[in-house]
DNA sequence: CCCTTTCTATATCATTCGATACAAAAATAG
DNA sequence: CTATTTTTGTATCGAATGATATAGAAAGGG
């Protein structure tokens, strides 16, 4: 019994053409350049300019498609968790027992901070973003639980662990994890000076020994 | 008997007073709040406006005393290490092991990173410095040469370790100093996040574990 | 065809940025 | 005292910042 506007049968394609002119570049990718560069220079230091440069768009087209500095970060945020964040967390998703989960965590983010996967940004952007320092309370807040996303990745994958008898019971689980993210996270700042990617997978072997030395696994 | 203002024998005082109107703030005291208020916000977040405010000096002096943004900071960067690093690298220095060396810079770094040691901001100003990745290239050599050092006393001090039979000859000093660089490191962000002292010193803890792992010591 | 809708390009806007010009103020030198 | 030197406070400067107003261009609807 529908009627009207929206007609009985319209094609209900999910993308039919909106109304007006189209834009004449593509979101996603301009989405994916902004990311980038917020990701190698941070938020503050990443001017308007320098992304109406980087992305090939005007300002206002990119201020009509995005809203504003901010939003376009939180966007980016999102963006970098969507597309890159698998480089780091794969291996740790599918790996089989706690031990190798946190060790491709580890070997993975070595490869990837040091820009052995591309040419992205070396680090990570979360660790390295700092705008919780510099008074983007919103964006701040925003970062922050992205760290404690990684963080409760962690955790919840060491109690598994513990509760499957990999583990002792005697494992502190939330300080394992704490120490993980603090090696992944000291990595990044690492990486940004220019660690390779052996020198960086040296430490997440050491940190491993810390790990079996903990657990009393291996 | 002297007599008369400035009499024949006046103390060739080395601070005798210079010629002009004399500076009506404490140089070094404002530096020191520069220091920390750079410390606690970054280099660009800082503004010039932030910096006379704080320290409660006009634009002019403050320029005639330092210079300029830049010069300010890298007076920052000399007064951190002369003023606070010693809180971090005391013990480290007089420790008679290098494992107890170690541990007391890790532990040492968990108080002050989170606050305890008076209104410090949390974190190391070097560690969470990011000028490199903001196109101040200067300022972002002094930083790096500044955790260069702290990698280099390390490095140093294992090797010396390893010299005097503490460690044995298999024991890799660079890869080890690397590793305990990159947990104080990756302790400097999860103190920005608000992390405990009890917290980071289970960070501490866990990477002396790893220590006694790859060193067999204990 | 014209109308509506949406985006693009130019040309800014007001504010903030780092940094100074200027004159009055405060000290010493003679 | 006057002359000199240096700092201080006010009042900016030019450039860069994030963000827009406006007019025209490019599409679909009827």
């Amino acid at each position: 019994m529908q009627k009207s506007k929206k007609t009985i049968n319209s094609a209900p394609k999910a993308s039919s053409r909106p109304r007006g002119r189209p834009r004449a570049f593509d979101r996603d990718a301009a989405l994916g350049k902004a990311t980038r560069l917020f990701w190698r220079k941070g938020y503050e230091a990443t001017s308007i300019a320098d992304l109406t440069e980087a992305l090939g768009v005007g300002a206002p087209s990119l201020y009509a498609a995005f809203g504003s500095k901010e939003e376009l970060y939180a966007e980016a945020l999102r963006y970098y968790s969507a597309n890159y964040e698998a480089l780091f967390w794969a291996n740790f998703q599918s790996a089989e027992t706690a031990r190798e989960a946190v060790r491709s965590l580890l070997m993975d983010s070595a490869a990837v901070m040091s820009g052995c996967r591309g040419d992205l940004p070396n680090g990570c952007m979360v660790a390295l973003s700092s705008v919780a320092s510099e008074g983007y309370e919103q964006l701040g807040a925003l970062v922050r639980s992205a760290r404690a996303l990684g963080l409760r990745r962690l955790k919840a994958r060491l109690k598994k662990a513990v509760a499957e008898g990999e583990l002792p019971a005697s494992v502190d689980s939330a300080a394992l994890a704490r120490f993980v993210q603090t090696v992944q996270a000291g990595m990044s700042i690492l990486a940004r000076d220019g660690a390779s990617r052996s020198e960086l997978e040296g430490v997440a072997k050491t940190a491993m020994a810390g790990w079996d030395a903990l657990t009393g696994g291996k």
